[in-house]
DNA sequence: ACCCAGGAAATTC
DNA sequence: GAATTTCATGGG
């Protein structure tokens, strides 16, 4: 499969930025994931964008999850005139997306990420799904089902290794099961009544519900603010408040903590 | 041995 | 109510 005429789009950038857990680089430079139960191959060539292995019938579902109907050259012109920092976090990575991934999926993510490091949230994810989640083909798994995890205990989850967070996992999974939590009518509620809604779960404070808020339900109004944000914040933007940075504050969220994690000796 | 990691719950003050 | 401690696991 073949988009074409694809612009403000790096994979590396995209999938390497610390939104989603799920993607491996190959040897050849491309990256393998699965999305929705579906695993595709991407590359970009020039200004366009390759899925191998995804099927025709899945082009909405693919084009939907790279966000290719937003015009993010328009959000990086609005955002850069907002503050000059904010302008070389964007040119220093110019081709990052927030993917629209499937919400019980960052749910249980995010939920992972607390008080852990991303090298090994992507560890538990990976056992997560191999663990759990249907096969697809050889070494490939869907991510788990809700109704999967809500049938589970805590020590069913010991070979993920996510410690204290299993009952996390396993009352998010039953919230959502039972229709508890409903994330798509979340979806459309106004930002700090879905953040309540979110909240309600076990193991999700502030900072995964703007998780889950940005990269499962593509609130780009969100801001999460975790230990790298704080720092960034202080460090580049003592002046300014979150609101400044308007209605794609979770795009320019996305710039700076990519540029915070790749240049630490900023904060030391 | 100690400290930290895309925090939040439990406890204490 | 606000501040502190605890919670698994793994790496530096």
């Amino acid at each position: 499969m073949v988009f074409e005429h694809i612009t403000d789009l790096d994979l590396k950038e995209t999938l390497d930025c610390g939104q989603c857990f799920r993607w491996r680089e190959q040897k050849d430079g491309s990256f393998t994931g699965v999305v929705r139960g579906k695993v595709a191959s991407a590359r970009v060539e020039g200004d366009r964008l390759i899925l191998d292995g995804a099927n025709e019938d899945d082009r909405a579902m693919w084009r939907d999850y790279f966000d290719l109907d937003l015009d993010y050259s328009a959000i990086k012109r609005e955002l850069s005139a907002i503050h000059p920092v904010l302008s070389d976090a964007a040119a220093y990575a110019p081709g990052i997306r927030i993917l629209r991934q499937e919400p019980f999926e960052a749910l249980i993510s995010f939920i992972i990420s607390q008080n852990n490091n991303i090298k090994r949230i992507t560890g538990i994810v990976q056992r997560l799904c191999e663990s759990f989640g249907e096969q697809i083909s050889d070494g490939r798994y869907a991510f788990p089902t809700a109704e999967r995890l809500a049938a589970l205990t805590p020590d069913d989850l010991s070979p993920i290794r996510a410690g204290f967070r299993h009952r996390y996992i396993i009352d998010a999974a039953q919230k959502v099961a039972d229709g508890t939590i409903d994330l798509e009518a979340i979806r459309q509620l106004p930002y700090n009544e879905a953040r309540e809604a979110l909240t309600q779960i076990t193991g999700v404070g502030i900072k995964v519900a703007d998780c889950v808020l940005l990269y499962g339900l593509h609130r780009l109004d969100g801001f999460p603010m975790d230990v790298w944000m704080k720092r960034a914040m202080a460090a580049l933007f003592p002046d300014t408040e979150i609101s400044a940075f308007g209605e794609y504050a979770g795009i320019a969220q996305q710039y700076i903590f990519h540029y915070a994690r790749m240049h630490p000796e900023l904060f030391l």
